[in-house]
DNA sequence: ATATGTTTTGAACAATGTTCATTTAACAGG
DNA sequence: CCTGTTAAATGAACATTGTTCAAAACATAT
């Protein structure tokens, strides 16, 4: 039931999913998709928790080693992950609420994590600044980078190819690492 | 009648769009409104048009004297637009058409113009770089500065406070550009 | 005044989220 | 087994809202 959801906004975006189709495709009543969710923000933000869950995992998944590395590959993971579940992640981020109910908490504290994942790379290149400001900057870090990507892989503007999307982004990272005084890593292979 | 459905999205958002409630408020029958737009999405994108007309105008208005003093104009005056405006900018970014149907080409060329005005001031700071590759890092810039507003103000996950975000934002340009190698403009007064 | 073309109208329709009385199933006690 | 009680599933009916289009209202020319 969840799998036929999510599989339609994976293929055809969230304007396409009817509750309808789900019952029939769970073959089940309509009734039923009721009892389940509750209602049709129900069904979406249970389709969103799972969206935010998997993009969690492979985040932390980044191995943490060297933390410029991990910042790239933080970068490069979100990138393919946007690339590869593109409708997914535009439901997660475009999806209003009926009303104005308030945003789940649950799936809040998850974006939360997730954006906070560049603190800890941050923090242990730039040990000197003060802790609050890092985490802010990390933030904004990631703010920026899910605006190149998102709007990056926009069919409607005229998308940028994905590998030339790949290498904006390190250079992204390169030029803003540089920025605040970070010496570039060699040990880190080409990216443009 | 526009002046409704432009009043209703910014004070509601998008959802909050009723063909009924546009043509109550401009005292005509629904036919009406599809006579003049033909349908929903032409409501929408009449209103999105404004939006972007209206955003680029105030970018173009931003001076051009110095190009560092511009690129941060720009970030500032697309925050500002984009605090004042928070539900029309959503509405343009997140609106999808109905079916499949083409994204309009000339709200299209606005948006990239818009996009596209951060490539002067770029050139002049990086005269001996290809000029292709600064109008890709013109538009990454631009996506970046998109991203970090517009989660940013997002109510949903818990805003940054606009002065904050402000100065979130001026201390980006400058960290970026200084990775870029350009070196930062001591006339510019303080933000941060 | 009649004919002809244009604009406006709004009742009817279609798609879709939502409800809830009814039906069905599941289970416990005798 | 039968029966009473509870829980779950059902889908017809409803409410909202985008859309259509034949008819009415209006305009203009002859």
């Amino acid at each position: 039931m969840l799998k036929t959801a999510r599989a339609v906004i994976a293929s055809n975006g969230l304007r396409s999913l009817k509750v309808r189709d789900v019952a029939e495709a769970a073959d089940c009543s309509i009734g039923s998709v009721y009892n389940e969710f509750g209602d049709f923000d129900g069904l979406i933000l249970t389709v969103n928790r799972e969206t935010v869950r998997a993009l969690t995992d492979q985040l932390v998944a980044v191995p943490a080693e060297n933390p410029v590395s991990q910042l790239h590959g933080l970068a490069e993971t979100y990138l393919a992950f946007a690339a590869g579940h593109a409708n997914l992640l535009r439901a997660l981020f475009e999806h209003r609420m009926e009303g104005d109910r308030p945003f789940p908490e649950d799936i809040l504290l998850m974006v939360m994590q997730a954006f906070a994942l560049m603190h800890a790379p941050l923090v242990r290149l730039l040990p000197d600044r003060d802790p609050e400001e890092v985490a802010l900057l990390a933030r904004t870090m990631f703010s920026a980078v899910h605006g190149i990507i998102s709007l990056g892989l926009e069919e409607r503007m005229v998308a940028v190819p994905p590998e030339k999307l790949r290498q904006q982004l390190a250079q992204f990272v390169d030029t803003h690492l540089a920025g605040l005084g970070i010496p570039l890593d060699k040990t880190r292979d080409g990216e443009g």
